[in-house]
DNA sequence: TGGCTCATGTAATCTGTTACATGATTCT
DNA sequence: AGAATCATGTAACAGATTACATGAGCCA
């Protein structure tokens, strides 16, 4: 049976590539699936001992001189692992965005507060565009096989997500300083 | 200091607008509030316990006929540590996509695999969408006061982002078939 | 030599979900 | 009478974060 959780799932996709240490896993998630994944060491580590008991992955010590060095393979039955949770349609999505609780709850607060909400997350989030635009660039280069299609893809999803975000900043802005005037 | 959690937080947006239940609680939590924020009854009745003895909320037992009824209410204590909490811009926005984790380690899945994950995602985000839009016609319409704006704008924010969801749907399904072919 | 990166790991804590237990009221 | 809804609450578990502890290798 394939475990349920996600940290396992983006692990043994990583480990599927290529060969890594738990160092460089959370290398790779800080990178471009840090937009819809983090992890830390608190939960890589860990996880990485369980999934070698249940023999979804290997270790081999490598060190690097003196110093300790743990490399993960995935094995066969982690890629069936992998390749079973792939084909379960079934996702759940979330969206939890604390910038939208204090929009919903800012009532009663003044039309300043929530404009300077609004431009924090629009900056923040045109940051975060813009990382995702340089990532796409690179990928649109080398869309060669179906592994950099899935790549480019996914950091379209956010591409267009985070410029829906940017529209709405606008608008709602807009809307904010009609229903101000209207007073 | 006002606290952290943000269920804290939600309770105390929701109790600022009028004294409830923890089941009322519940209730709201699950309507247009869901698409960003998610409550259980094994966080909201320890929550509502931790800052009835914080002294942000007050308890008033209003039982119906023989059954146990507790409604709660914000204190002073209470609205200003929301009113603090909205003022600071600083917001954590987290987007966390199942359906990008699939996406993104698809490379060896077959292409109908991919699809049809696409397609699932589509399904439901159009749900969602049209739950939306239902509330949006009904709060189009009550758009007096500065609370609906802000109920408004908000919904307006999960459409806007679930519409580009389904644009971003078509033209990945778009991508596929065309990397399809060219083999 | 000092600071950054590579590298592993744990303990305490936080936050929340799931599942259950319990029972009254209201609607059909 | 039976189902749905109203209502409160807890215990076990899950999943993750934060902060800390430790130390080697590499570059300027």
């Amino acid at each position: 049976m394939p475990n349920e959780r996600k940290t396992d799932i983006v692990i043994l996709g990583l480990l599927a590539h290529e060969p890594l240490t738990g160092y460089g896993i959370k290398k790779l998630i800080d990178g471009a699936i840090s937009f819809f994944w983090k992890g830390s060491y608190g939960s890589i580590y860990p996880a990485l001992s369980a999934m070698e008991k249940d023999g979804l992955i290997t270790s081999s010590e490598m060190p690097q001189g003196d110093r300790k060095r743990i490399v993960y393979s995935i094995t066969e039955s982690g890629r069936k692992a992998l390749a079973d949770w792939l084909k379960i349609p079934a996702a759940k999505n979330e969206l939890k965005y604390e910038t939208l609780i204090k929009l919903f709850f800012s009532g009663s607060a003044d039309k300043d507060t929530i404009t300077a909400n609004i431009d924090s997350f629009a900056r923040e989030t045109a940051a975060k565009l813009a990382l995702l635009k340089q990532y796409q660039e690179t990928l649109g280069k080398i869309m060669d096989n179906s592994d950099h299609l899935c790549y480019y893809l996914t950091v379209s999803f956010g591409i267009e997500t985070y410029e829906a975000h940017l529209r709405w900043c606008e608008s709602a802005k807009k809307l904010l300083e009609q229903q101000n005037d209207r007073r």
